[in-house]
RNA sequence: GGGGAGGUACCCGAGUGGCCAAAGGGGACAGACUGUAAAUCUGUUGGCGUAGCCUUCGGAGGUUCGAAUCCUCCUCUCCCCA
């Protein structure tokens, strides 16, 4: 039932930063093969961004390898870390969520993850089942598991101690949360981004303290957000969520720097490592389209991101209009003169947030209707149904009218 | 417990009585060039129908013709000593 251990090595290593250890992932193999007993792969889940986004899809994506090799798939949500707040790869400390956000970013985080993980087969494990149940002394003796010069040793925290920025007490709590989880739910492999390294290995040390056999730290590869510099995140606005439209994952990924495009290919797609050579082999744009189609298809059918791709083209090589131009809808006094401020239709329509903004974007010469630049911020205009407002490169918006007596 | 240093716009950070809606950088936005790439150049970046006015420099009071700047109290953070 289960493949040779160099199959599944060939699959589970693909687009892997670290196995710690590997012989130890390989004797579990070989044992799960003669006992025909799967094992049970960990991954945990912070509750706080309910928008998955191909950067931290990338450890989901390699727990489903797992699974598709026949193990088990075991999600911890960690809605009571999430009290916590991850200490990792920030410099500062998180805000604490509250019972309720959490849960509704719990069911959000559930629905998207079904788009890469069968949940019919995935264990799926709340920690406030066991950490709302302990006892101060049982957090106590956790705590006494952990020096706090081995905390200290975290990249992120010397940072922040050494830069003056505060590092809270309970922060120190969060690695040693997350390692108990393991000894929970008894895994054998924990997945996790490289910035969870430390967590990982504590898991590995609070297993051995309970005469469990370690389980195997695997980490994945942090991915770049589309700017190109910080790592992608939510609150960056550098991302590409799974559950973007798949125009915009089109076009996100097209602006993405060509340097990373092997890295996007190799994290972010199916492609195979030969697909990828042929693919980067061509002219950087033609990559990148191939790129930006592979992307989709993971969460889409072939259909939709055909027609993405083709639209994409129609817009920005042609410099044609898209398919269905977005539909902004004014409400006008019926039977006057229908003239507006044109400050004020950008406004109205969304595109500025305030009457400065609007103004700026006219005088700087990036609004046009009906493509014709306008420039005069004090300019008047007749507004007719179907005009087409453009703002900036990318922004479009036709007209309608909704007239009120 | 004692001593010291700080909190400035989205972020970093200068400014220590009027020339301050607040230097500089980053980011973001717009324009040029392009492949919605990179690099580069230009401009903008509190609000207001904007040559003017209004609200900002942790919070609340106060001094002053005038306060980000001086004083008082509060609050948060960092460092050193114990």
């Amino acid at each position: 039932m289960f493949k040779s251990i160099e199959k599944q090595l060939e699959v589970i290593k693909r687009g892997i930063v670290d196995l710690v250890r590997e012989e130890e992932l390989v004797e579990k193999l070989r044992r799960s093969i003669t006992t025909h007993k799967p094992l049970r792969i960990k991954l945990g889940l912070d509750p706080t961004a309910p928008d998955i986004h191909i950067g931290n899809a990338v450890p989901i994506h390699k727990l489903r390898h797992f699974q598709e090799l026949g193990h088990t798939a075991i999600l911890i949500i960690g809605d009571y870390t999430a009290l916590v707040g991850d200490p990792t790869g920030v410099n500062k400390t998180r805000p604490q969520l509250t019972h309720k956000e959490i849960k509704e970013n719990t069911k959000t985080y559930l629905n998207q993850l079904g788009k890469i993980l069968n949940l019919e087969k995935t264990e799926i494990y709340y920690n406030s089942k066991w950490f709302s149940e302990m006892k101060f002394m049982d957090v106590i003796s956790l705590a006494a598991k952990m020096t706090v010069a081995r905390m200290l040793e975290r990249d992120d925290f010397t940072k922040r101690y050494n830069s003056g920025v505060p590092i809270s007490l309970h922060e120190f709590i969060y690695p040693l949360m997350q390692g108990y989880d393991s000894i929970m739910i008894r895994s054998d492999v924990e997945i996790g981004g490289t910035d969870q390294t430390f967590s990982l290995l504590v898991g590995r040390d609070l297993q051995r303290d309970k005469h469990m056999e370690p389980q195997v730290a695997l980490t994945t590869p942090l991915l770049e957000g589309i700017d190109g510099n910080k790592k992608m995140s939510k609150s960056l606005g550098n991302y590409i969520g799974i559950c973007d439209e798949p125009k915009e994952i089109f076009g996100k990924a097209m602006s993405i720097p060509d340097n990373l495009m092997r890295k996007y290919f190799e994290l972010a797609t199916d492609a195979t490592l030969d697909e990828i050579d042929l693919y980067l082999s061509a002219h950087p744009r033609e990559a990148k389209v191939n790129l930006g189609k592979a992307i989709i298809r993971r969460y889409h059918n072939e259909e939709t991101t055909e027609r993405v791709a083709k639209e994409f083209d129609r817009i920005f090589k042609e410099r044609k209009l898209p398919d269905e131009v977005p539909q902004v809808t004014l409400s006008l006094e019926a039977g006057r003169e229908q003239k507006l401020w044109l400050v004020k239709l950008l406004v109205l329509s969304g595109f500025a947030k305030t009457n400065g903004e609007a103004r700026r974007l006219i005088t700087q010469g990036g609004v046009s209707i009906d493509d014709n630049t306008l420039t005069d911020p004090s300019l008047e205009v007749e507004v007719k149904a179907g005009m087409l407002l453009k703002v900036g490169k990318r922004r479009f918006a036709r007209i309608t009218i909704n007239n009120t007596s």
